[in-house]
RNA sequence: GGAAGCAGGUCGUGAUCGCGGUUGGGUCCUUUUAGGAUCGCAAUCGAGGAAAGUCCGAACUCCGCAGGACAGGAUGCUGGAUAACGCCCAGUCGGUCCCCGUCAUAGGGGGUUGAAGGAAAGUGCCACAGAAACAAACCGCCUUCCGCAAGGGAGGUAAGGGUGAAAAGGUGGGGUAAGAGCCCACCGCGUCUUAUGUGAAUAAGGCGGCUAGGCAAACCCCAUCCGGAGCAAGAUCAAAUAGGUAAACUUCGAAGCUGUCCGCUUCAUUUUUUCCCGUCAAAAGGAAAAAAGGUUUACGGGUAAGAUCGCUUGUGACGAGACCGGCAACGGUUUUCGCGAGAGAAAUGAUCACACACACAAAAUUCGGCUUAGGCCCUGCUUCUUUUA
RNA sequence: UGGGGCGUCGACAAGCGGUAAGUCACCAGAUUUUGGAUCUGGCAUUCGUAGGUUCGAAUCCUACCGCCCCAG
């Protein structure tokens, strides 16, 4: 099974500042997804980002574990050499953990994180 | 049997994968005492009763400090308990509800509730109404004078009427010109003495009769307590990393050309500027231009939420069970067992099974309380209802 | 973690112990051929919620709910 290990979580603040500042920004209802290309085939790193006006801390918690464990089993299938940040929009704590693994999927295909199917 | 309310208990289990800590192990590096990095490794532990709100009280840390006072704040029946508290326990008194009891009171019992110190230290307020809201006489009642009379003047009075949330103890009797604690009885209030109690108070007896209306969650007075800031407190560490500035090189994303690299073209991202369009003015939209990103080198400073400790396997205000003391809260030179999360963009999620496993809601220095939120089941109490007798 | 402020009609708001001002909007009527403008009248059983103090509470006190701001 894939792993989510401490070295591939954008952790500063300057590090996500640098995402934002030069990014290509996709959305839907449900989520805004932030992907910067880097040349590092190797590196890969994984952000989220949650405002208070998502919903109580327990609600917020549990939609970060969701779309950490949607990241973890799925990015077995992306190229390297990127930065995400996902940002959840007002109403996506009440999705269900298949709703949001949807949207997850549409957005990274979006971005070309997906290779062409065969 | 059912429903509602209140109080107490309770807050899933197992499997697979994943995540955080600790211990062990493997690999690599430095050094050979050991340290560091890393891991598809193993073992083990891994949110709450409220972790929440941040309303109180402490521990701990730094700053200040001989000691005290003012200011400011908090608390406010009594006693106990505690590290401390505004919490808790027991009691007193008052309000309210229920039960017993009575013809009706009285009396007794139980639940619940109370920011229950002081209004005879001072200031202030008590709208409207009312004569008067700490001081009074409108309608009255009585005496007397003037007048034929209607009525008017002077005085006494506060029983009755009226106003009001509130009008100066209440009821009955005596008394009087009419009245009035003016006098008497009972009740109530205040005060003194005695008794009981640690005390708040209670009981009995004496005295006093109006001087003493309400509001202190109005200012205030009295008593007691409080130095200030908070784990982003605070302590330690190399002189490196990141960021910054300057210079040089470079164009990393997507698509296409290509077997691949280099390279080229177009598109896209962020920021700024200009133009067009649009409008009251903007925005949105369209077009163009410029810059940015990555790498290397140098400078520079100790800035910043850098790292480590504080930090939680802690011999403690610790938890659970006995025993002893106490009505209880709680306590103990007693005894047995237990030792439980420790992050830092922040660990608990996903899938499946089991009774639809389901509400509220997640640690962030640590404890003791308070308040609020709320699901299922169990226990107890109260109320209502149904059936049977 | 600590501190400060605000909730009054659909919107903006005054009042801060004694019967809840005002403006815009809305409704009805008048005027007008009609609309606008103008004039007249109406529009808060209760001041975020729940308790308490008081004769009397939007106002004072307590606890909650919601929103906003500040400091390191």
């Amino acid at each position: 099974m894939p792993r989510f290990l401490k070295s591939e979580r954008l952790k500063k603040s300057s590090e996500f500042k640098s995402v934002f500042q030069q990014c290509r920004k996709l959305e839907d209802g449900t989520l805004a997804f932030y992907v910067q290309f880097k040349e590092d085939a190797g590196s890969h790193k994984f952000g989220v980002s949650l405002s208070r006006a998502l919903g109580k801390a327990y609600l917020r918690n549990r939609l970060k574990r969701r779309l950490r464990e949607i990241y973890r089993v799925e990015k077995e299938g992306f190229r390297g050499g990127y930065q995400v940040i996902l940002v959840p929009r007002r109403g996506s704590v009440n999705r269900t953990f298949d709703e949001l693994r949807k949207s997850f999927l549409s957005l990274a295909s979006r971005a070309g994180l997906l290779p062409r199917a065969k």
